[in-house]
DNA sequence: TGAAACTCTGTAGCCGCTCCAGGGTCAAGG
DNA sequence: CCTTGACCCTGGAGCGGCTACAGAGTTTCA
């Protein structure tokens, strides 16, 4: 199988597939003789494996420990279900604030429904008066947590 | 105001600061004879406003956007209404996927509640099964929107 | 006086891709 | 036989929004 017809095969950019090899998380194939990678069976379902934790947003680290638990499949587990769970409460934090974030945003929404003078915008002086420290319908306390990394 | 007692007043990263500064989005500010960055309370201002807008997850172009509009204000506001609608938009998209997230690992946790071998962990088992194309508990039609941009 | 805390510039790293340039390879059609 | 177009290769840059250095100068306090 060549790269396009495992990328029409699994839904993934060839791109992304090369990348994958590159992280050195999809072993990398035979080549044709022509340099062009030859894949077979393995590769399809270790990618589609990737691809469905991808999908649940495990990242590409934590996907690379859950293969090599799948390598070896006599240890503990007590692992994995300690990597699923922070995965949980990393969706369920994010869900928590992607609520707050929503509630802000409809309220701020609120302030401005007719087309007239950006002077008059309720949305601008919400936004404005936040900026002075005033109380604003928009925004609770959602200053942490916006997605950004912080150590 | 020098640059730690702006980072102090805001709770934002000196760091950040200057980040804002080389993207054009906080105006460089007056210098001290050493060098020093001096700030006013208009960039207080400004940075709070910044912060406020973050905190809801505006993009910086955005933000950058917004700033254009509130220096001309006898301007129309409908791309303002626009501009949070999309927002919203967006901020609903996403926890749509979320909540479906959520059920999947939250599924996905159920099947190995043990400390037992890899071998035998359901959640592991689960997971190959995907890439077999099996049905499986803790998987939907979740693989669109999970956060990578696709053009 | 000297050490700690601050500031400066410039650059590189993080994640998970995505896109591009500049080439090689191959099958089908004229 | 030659061209066209679809595929493949490598290597490197770019995205957003920071964060984290290195290596230098400055201020502040004991």
């Amino acid at each position: 199988m060549r790269i396009g017809e495992l990328s029409a095969a699994t839904g993934v950019d060839v791109e992304t597939i090369r990348y994958y090899e590159r992280e050195g998380l999809l072993a990398a194939p035979a080549r044709q003789t022509n340099g062009y990678r030859a894949y077979g069976t393995s590769h399809l379902e270790r990618l589609a494996f990737i691809r469905h934790c991808r999908a649940l947003e495990i990242p590409l680290a934590d996907i690379q420990r859950l293969l090599d638990f799948a390598a070896r499949p006599t240890a503990e587990c007590g692992d994995i279900d300690h990597l699923i769970d922070e995965q949980l409460l990393k969706v369920r934090a994010r869900l928590k604030s992607m609520r707050a974030l929503e509630k802000q945003l409809g309220e701020l929404r609120k302030r401005c429904n007719a087309h007239h003078a950006v002077g008059e915008c309720g949305i601008l002086h919400e936004l404005v008066a936040a900026a002075h420290g005033e109380a604003c319908a928009c925004h609770g306390d959602a200053l942490s947590s916006t997605g950004g990394k912080r150590k």
